[in-house]
This record gives structure tokens, C-alpha cells and sequence, in this order.
DNA sequence: CTGAAAGCGCTTACAG
DNA sequence: CTGAAAGCGCTTACAG
């Protein structure tokens, strides 16, 4: 198949060419312990010419380690994953691991799935971006030595898993006090359309800070909501376009508000309330803990919690009496896993 | 960091636990040549009881195969890869080989430390979502043994390089008609602010389907025009709300034609006149080819044009006499590579 | 049908 | 400072 009929070069073939010892050419290469210039220079001259580049495969073996880690996603369509990986990326930069990234679909099934052939191929960590609700992957992961870190996708019951999350809690009360404000007193959270951590998560929240507010809290069902709290912004944007099109005004009718803080949400025609959380420094924050953990040859432990902000915009506003509110007539749209898959309106 | 402070099962462990050689286990494993029924059982036993999984990283590296593909990306942020992504999952199903997806940003020198680090890595095939203009790793990659094929973002010189993409003269040529038929005369195209292949390759074909009806193209300058066509609907969004903060209306004073197709598109609020194209199609194609070139260890050479459809939404409409076009007082937002870096407005 | 042996391409003590 | 040897965990002819 190489155009000139040979297969890569390997380290005994430069040492032939270079004439020393294959061990000399790997002290080179890995510019370990003092190599003469001289053969330094052949060496260095051969691996130029003969284009060799060392097999990471056999490294992997010998070394007991890939340079691989691997981010699941539970929908890549999600810009918020997509923020997620250029954080992991940006805290990579040291030993420039290689990222697999899979997308589960929070299937358990595809988790199961992917979580062994994690384990097969030996990766050195894994960064969870979200998964099916009590999914027992992480812990597999653990037995297997593999240090895991949950970000954004809540804690896990394991001690050995680590944790960098949202403060679903403040963030709830943040966007119940504003709703409260508002003068909304029946709300209706709409989830996606899978059992996720971070669903469950969040709607817990919700229903916590409700109920500090004596608010009631509708859960995937309308009735009777002046406003919709989604578990993130796909999903509010998607309800914003299924409100509009079934005659309801938003935020006349019915007040929107997302979760994630998405590019979209600024967006002059979406204007959507959102709650901001950095998605870039829940990346790097575990990549960091799943870097250090590899490095310490030890699981990932610390377990975080990100404060949020809330960043008013014009899918909210006050209740108006005599509005319709939201009822039998509509459901809330809970989107598909990748939201790539609807048929365009 | 094992819970029971053991390393994996291996080969070896297993066999010496069901009495057999390693040989056997191996035969069982894969299925492979005809094991006494008992010896098959007492292995499978074993294997389920020490929880052993074969390692990858042996087994690639006797095999020459690592069961990896990787798939380049010019922005994670835009849902056109996604849906790429998840085309070449489809078509991945029978042999579920891992996917390797890194973000090269379109950086020349990023390209080439990946391009790097999968050869080191002797992945078994690389696809690329988009790349810079003249790029050379791909002949890299094919050099070094690997198959390669460009999806969505052209064609190579180099004929050892397969590809799938949108007929990129045909989709242009609907728009320009499109637009031509509204009365725009003078229209202007807007790429990604990075230089990539993909982009080139519109630019070009707009130049082409402009000069058919005798419009003027302006590229990334507004001078005069009366539409704004733009490289894909990331831009085209932005570009969107840019106009509108700066207090031209769309589709009064000027038009605004995306491309991709994306979701968002048909969203009420945004309702993006767009080109359709079928990104999961686009990825199911080049990884079949990639699969097959795979299997059959040579290069993927196929090169394959999908046809588009003109999408046509709200962001197009009929050029107004009287209404101002774009002029001096503006200028189209280049999105940044990957739309999540800008801040929030 | 089963096992001993060689080998994939590296790295790492260990002699010299 | 340099090289011979062992070994990482598999698979694949090849004897028996």
C-alpha cells in the first residue's frame, strides 16, 4: 500500500542504519541518559532520513500507558460538549494526549459497550460528559484502574470517581428567585428526552428551589405554567420554536429559560434566558484532576462545584394577568439526543 | 490503584487458571478453529470469572491493526460535524472501531502534529471533516500507509486520496439563481475567518455561478451588495444578528443564505434560507470507503459529488427598491474557528 | 485438537 | 557511554 512498497521503518532498522544498538537509538529518541554526539548526530540523521517515527503501539505495550484519554458525550450536536473538549484540549497541551471522544447517547447499553472497549484499549482516563441515570460504567472503569472524572454530570456514589460540576442548586434558586420576581408561581421543567445524571440532577434542584419559593413545579407535564425551565439551551430553543409555531407568545404567554449559556442563546433573535456556566473550565478543570491522577497513578477523587451566574434576556418577563398560561393543548418538546435528527420544520 | 491491588488478567493468567495453553485461549477468544467443547467451556469460565479483556495495545501491535479511525474536525463548535460524526458511526457498526476526533482548528501546524501523532499511532484510517487551503498532511498520511478521505471539504490533486462532498458549483448556482431572481445584482460572500480548503472551494464556485448571471461578487467586503451569501450557517447566523445589531433589516434591506443546513436553520426565530446537504450521509459514505480501502489495505480513491437543495426560508426575499444595501458602514463577521470563543453580546 | 515457540516494536535494567 | 537480553501481551504458523 506506501507508494514505495515497504513498511515503516522501525527502531532496528535505524540502529542497522546507523550502525549501534537498538537501545542507543531509543536513548535518542527519548533523549534519556548521555548518548555520545557523534552517534547522537547519526542517529539523528538517519531518523530524518529513513522518516521513522516510533511505533506508539509498541510504546503503549512496554510502557504500560497510551497517551490516550477519552471524552463521552452524551450528544455531540451540544455545543456545550463541544466547549467541554477545548477545555480538555487546552489543559493537554503538556504530554498532548490524543482524545477519543464518544458519544453514548446515554444509552446504557452503548455505554456498557463503550466502557469496554475503554478498558480493552487501555486508556489512561476518562472524562464522562454525561450519562444514563445510575449507570454503573464509572465504577467498572475504577475496577479496571482507570481514573474517571465526572464533568458536568453531577457526583458519583464511588469515592473513586471525581467530580467537576454545575451548582445546579444555586443555579436553580438563581432562576426560581428571578421567575418568583417575575411573578410566576407555576413553572414546568422540561428534560430531554433520555434519563441523563444531569437531568435528574437538575430537576431535583428545581424542585428544592421551587419549593423555597412556594412555587409549583410541573415536571415535563404544562399545566398551568406561565414558564418552561429547560435542562439546557438545545432543548429550550427547540420548545421557544414549538411554542411560537402552536401560537404562543414567548415572553407574553410563556416565559423560556435555558441552561448552558450557549452562543445561541445571545443571539439577538433568541435572546434566551440562560444560566451561564463556564463549559471551557469544567473541561480543563478535569482534565487537569484526570492528568494529575494519571500521572500519580491513582483515581481521580476531588469533587467540585462551579458557581453560575444568570444572564437575563428576553424569553423572560413579568406573568401578564389574563395571559393564557400553558396547558393540555401543548406539551413541551423533549429533544432527541442529538437534535440533529429532527425533520426540519 | 486496582481495588484489589492486582493488574489486569492476562493471557497468560487465564490460561495457567483453566490449564491450557495460551494458544487455546486465544482460539477461544476469537473464535477461531475448532476447540474441544470442554476446554472451550472451562476457558470461557475463567475468563468471566478473572474479568479478563484482551489488551488492544497487544494485540494492535501484532495484528498491524489498531481498530482506530480518526476523524479531523475544523470546529467542534459547528453541528455539521456532529451530524459527519454520526454518519461515520452508522457505517461503523460491524467492526466498532473507535473514533479519534480532534479539532485541528485549520491551524497548518496543529495539522501536522496530528497528522504526527496518528501516524505514531498507526491508525487504521482518517477522515477529514475540513482542513487549510493546500494542506499537505493528507499526502502525508497516505505516504505513511494510512487511507484518507476528504469529507465535505474538496477534492485532492494527490489521486491516492478518496472523497465525498457537496457539489459545491451546483449548490452555488442554486443560490445565485435564487438570489438572481429576487433582483440581487450585487451580492457578497462571507468565509470562516481561518483559511480552509472547504471555503476556498464555495468561494470559488460562487465566482463561477455569479459570473453566469452577470452579478457582482464581492468577497468578504459588502460593498453595494444586496445579500449576504455566507460559507456555512454558523456564519450565516452570526452574520445574522451582526446586521441586525447594526440596525439593517433582513430580508428588507439585505438578504442572508446559508449553507449546511443546519437545524437551527429552520428554526421560527431564525428561519435561514439555507443549502441543504446530507452531513450523515456525507460521513456514511466516506467511512464505508475508508472501511472498505481498510479491509482491502489499499488507498480510498473513490471521489464522490452529492447533490444539494436550496432550502429557501425567511432570510431571503425579493430586493427592495430604495432600501440601503451594504455599504462602507459594516463589515461580515468572519466567525472565529470554532463560534464559542466570541463573547457574549 | 492442542501447545511450544517465534515475533510484533518498543524500553529498561544490567553488564561491560 | 554502549549494547545484549529480557519482556510487555498478544497471535500465528507449525509440530505433534
Amino acid at each position: 500500500m506506501r507508494s514505495d512498497g515497504k513498511s515503516p521503518a522501525t527502531i532496528k532498522d535505524v540502529a542497522r542504519l546507523a550502525g549501534v544498538s537498538r537501545s542507543t537509538v531509543s536513548n535518542v529518541i527519548r533523549g534519556s541518559s548521555t548518548v555520545a554526539d557523534d552517534l547522537r548526530e547519526r542517529v539523528m540523521a538517519v531518523i530524518a532520513e529513513t522518516n521513522y517515527r516510533p511505533d506508539a503501539r509498541a510504546r503503549a505495550l512496554r510502557e504500560r500507558t497510551t497517551g490516550m484519554i477519552a471524552l463521552i458525550t452524551a450528544d455531540t450536536g451540544n455545543p456545550f460538549y463541544a466547549s467541554l473538549g477545548l477545555g480538555v484540549e487546552e489543559a493537554a497541551t503538556l504530554g498532548e494526549p490524543l482524545m477519543i471522544v464518544a458519544n453514548s447517547h446515554c444509552d446504557p447499553a452503548a455505554e456498557l459497550a463503550l466502557c469496554d472497549s475503554l478498558i480493552s484499549r487501555r486508556v489512561d482516563g476518562v472524562i464522562v460528559g454525561d450519562l444514563s441515570s445510575n449507570a454503573g460504567f464509572p465504577s467498572i472503569l475504577a475496577d479496571n484502574g482507570i481514573p474517571v472524572v465526572l464533568a458536568g454530570c453531577g457526583v458519583s456514589t464511588d469515592p473513586r470517581i471525581g467530580a467537576v460540576d454545575t451548582d445546579d442548586e444555586q443555579a436553580m434558586q438563581l432562576i426560581i428567585d428571578h421567575l418568583f420576581a417575575l411573578g410566576h408561581r407555576t413553572v414546568c421543567f422540561a428534560g430531554p428526552v433520555d434519563q441523563r445524571a444531569a437531568a435528574d440532577r437538575r430537576r431535583l434542584a428545581a424542585r428544592t428551589a421551587a419549593a423555597s419559593r412556594g412555587i409549583v413545579l410541573q415536571e415535563d407535564r404544562p399545566d398551568g405554567a406561565t414558564a418552561l425551565i429547560c435542562h439546557n439551551d438545545l432543548i429550550a430553543i427547540d420548545n421557544l420554536d414549538a411554542l411560537e409555531r402552536a401560537g404562543w407568545l414567548v415572553p407574553d404567554d410563556v416565559a423560556v429559560v435555558g441552561f448552558d449559556d450557549t452562543p445561541l442563546a445571545a443571539h439577538r433573535r433568541i435572546s434566551l434566558t440562560s444560566v451561564r456556566c463556564d463549559a471551557v473550565a469544567l473541561g480543563r478543570i478535569a482534565a487537569t484532576q484526570i492528568f494529575t491522577a494519571i500521572a500519580e497513578r491513582r483515581h481521580a477523587t476531588e469533587r467540585q462545584l462551579l458557581e453560575c451566574e444568570l444572564v437575563v434576556r428576553g424569553t423572560t418577563g413579568p406573568t401578564r394577568p389574563g395571559r393564557p398560561s400553558l396547558g393540555a393543548g401543548w406539551n413541551p418538546v423533549h429533544v432527541l439526543d442529538t437534535a440533529l435528527e429532527r425533520t426540519p420544520h
